[in-house]
RNA sequence: GGUCCCGUGGUGCAGCUUGGAGUGCACGCCGGCCUGUCAAGCCGGAGGUCGCGGGUUCAAAUCCCGUCGGGACCGCCA
């Protein structure tokens, strides 16, 4: 293998009995019997061999080794049928120490609970030698190859656009990077390649990819870092059925590798059945429990708190008797958290006649009609929990579908996956109140709902019902990515800058090198993005994409291993051209 | 910007409700014994600012306030 070793530890079996070896790796255990007798545990990150030495060995946990010796097969009944390699042992072994080391500051091995995560972050390569970091990050290596094969035999070119950009004011925070040439002007770091990819399909690159690190200055989640990876892809003279199998077709590679079968075909949503039915952008259709729509049973009700223009309902199915009156307060304020008014409950019990019975706090001021009329809906049955909201349709679908997830969402490593492709989002979010314009919710060059596009001359609501041809993909859940046909032709385009509010001036200094571009000669594209650190932590089943991050930084945004952000030296800032400010307060 | 949870030898936990000597468990660590173990075993030992600061009290790991660090979530993430 090399001048040093001449196999890895987890490949050493039956079929190098009598072999002279060299193996080098780490000290995972050892079991010494005194001055006669030691077995020395070899560790790399293909496995653990036994190593016998016939004497004592000064050695200690983690020390980095290399052992020389003869294979042989283990004496009778003495075989570890737990160990890949224990059918066989290196014997009398000569050990060179390569590296000493102090003891490890936690366990690596998987008998304690798990260690806090600070402690592994700063020490994180120690951390990486535990089994499941390097099972997370091969696995990543062989999820980004897969993909990348994936786009290459689809046709399409990698393409490297600069990490030093322009900033554009909408959107994520940007990170920001002083110019040492130009004091006080500044370069962004990309949150994503968009634009670029977009000169691509005008530079006739035809089909452009990347496995781009994207940088976002907000707030860090579970599945949120600073820094991330994603697949970024666009394509000329498609539309969104082509992205769609494109893409298809890259994760469900990207699947194979770890689950060994093919995703299938792709489910798909229309936004507004996610949002109705679910209460999410990015539904988990691993469970039922669906949204009901209840508002027409309340038209006229002489209960105060259901005049409102959204009534619905979710079901937890034999819930009741395991959800205590303290577990329901607590939703309660989950719920008036998260926006709504209130939370009605009702547990469904059966009369002494057999009747089903909503018992509520709140049963006494609805008529029977009503109450019926939620238990039939609701497909009540007895020991069920009922949840009603009511409010606007966005604060109820909202509330709603986060208490669906509370209540009733799989864990992440059950080992289903369910992709789903959401189509038809809106294009505009809301009407800005203060402005009267309307806001994107993908971004200005997001091509409108080829059916839609006379609405765009309507009224508020009619410009807001308008669709666009934006799609997500979900897993699970979890926003993988997001894509959209962009507009093309800059008559369109002007109108939606005019909708926007964005004048000619101001369009030109944010992404004017775009329309630019766009007078040129632009073919008629589209594109997507997906995020390769949640397809591979969900893959894996793991909740948290810090596991298949090699040196991730902590939910505060900081770097426990290298201390990172550090302040800099006065001289460093001087040559930027830069000044803090005193401390406020 | 907000809500909730966690912080006790190197690691993981218990102790906190109902205040009474740094009390306990497992692993690890150091030393000794040990010739077939594999989470080796047996014996002995060391190791603590109970995150930090303040308050209440005769007395605080324990109760209260603040703060720092970490985590989950809401907002935010076109």
């Amino acid at each position: 293998m090399t001048n040093m070793r001449s196999l890895m530890c987890g490949q050493v079996d039956e079929s190098h009995v009598g072999e002279e070896l060299s193996l080098c790796g780490w000290v995972a255990r050892r079991r010494e019997h005194g001055e006669h007798l030691a077995f020395i545990d070899l560790r790399d990150h293909t496995g653990v061999v036994q190593c016998v030495v016939d004497g004592a060995a000064d050695l200690r946990s983690e020390w980095v080794v290399r052992i020389t010796g003869t294979v042989r097969n283990r004496p009778e009944g003495t075989v570890n049928d737990q160990l890949a390699t224990g059918a066989v042992e290196l014997g009398g072994c000569a050990i060179e120490v390569l590296s000493r080391a102090e003891p490890p500051p936690f366990p690596l091995d998987d008998r304690s609970g798990d260690v806090d995560e600070v402690v592994r972050l700063r020490h994180r390569y120690v951390d990486l030698r535990r089994e499941e970091m390097q099972r997370n990050l091969r696995t990543r290596a062989r999820i980004v190859g897969a993909i990348r094969r994936s786009m290459d035999e689809q046709g399409f070119v990698e393409v490297e656009t600069p990490l030093l950009i322009a900033s554009t004011p909408e959107g994520a925070r940007d990170f920001v990077v002083p110019s040492r040439h130009r004091p006080g002007s500044f370069y962004a770091l990309p949150q994503s390649p968009q634009l670029f990819k977009q000169l691509c399909m005008v530079g006739g690159l035809d089909r452009y990819y990347q496995i781009a690190r994207c940088l976002r200055d907000e707030d860090l989640r579970a599945d949120r870092q600073f820094e991330f990876t994603q697949l970024d892809a666009e394509m000329s003279f498609a539309d969104q059925e082509d992205v769609l199998e494109v893409i298809s077709a890259a994760v469900d590679a990207a699947a194979g590798t770890v689950t060994g079968e093919a995703i299938g075909e792709v489910e798909r949503m229309r936004w507004v059945d996610a949002m109705n039915r679910f209460g999410s952008d990015k539904p988990d259709i691993r469970f039922g429990m669906e949204l009901t729509e209840l508002t027409d049973l309340f038209v006229g009700t002489g209960f105060n708190a259901f005049t409102a223009s959204s009534i619905k309902g979710i079901r937890h199915p034999g819930a009741s008797s395991a959800t205590s009156r303290t577990r329901l307060d607590d939703l309660t304020d989950s719920a008036k958290r998260w926006g709504a008014k209130g939370l009605v409950w009702m547990r469904v019990e059966t009369g002494d006649d057999g009747e089903l019975i909503l018992n509520s706090p709140v049963a006494k001021f609805m008529t029977d009609a009503e109450l019926s009329g939620v238990a039939q809906r609701l497909g009540a049955e007895e020991g069920d929990l009922l949840f009603l909201v009511a409010d606007d349709w966005a604060t109820t679908t909202h509330v709603l579908g986060l208490l669906r997830l509370e209540l009733g969402r799989p864990p992440t490593d059950d080992g289903v996956l369910r992709f789903l492709w959401v189509v038809e989002f809106p294009l505009f979010e809301t009407i800005d109140p203060d402005t009267g314009r309307p806001v994107p919710a993908h971004h200005p060059f997001t091509m409108p709902h080829p059916d839609d596009i006379d609405l765009l001359d309507g009224s508020p609501e009619q410009l807001t019902s308008v669709r666009s041809q934006a799609y997500d993909l979900v897993l699970n859940g979890w926003e993988l990515g997001s894509g959209s046909v962009r507009i093309h032709r800059s008559d369109l385009q002007q109108r939606i800058l005019d909708l926007l509010g964005i004048a000619a001036d101001e369009a030109a200094a944010r992404f004017g090198f775009l329309l630019d571009a766009f007078r040129y000669g632009a073919p008629p594209h589209a594109g997507f993005a997906f995020g390769v650190d949640r397809l591979v932590a969900l893959l894996l089943g793991v909740d948290n994409i810090r596991e298949v991050i090699a040196f991730p930084k902590t939910q505060s945004g900081t770097d426990p291993l290298t201390g990172a952000p550090t302040e800099i030296d006065a001289a460093q800032l001087a040559d930027l051209g830069l000044r803090p400010l005193p401390p406020q307060g």
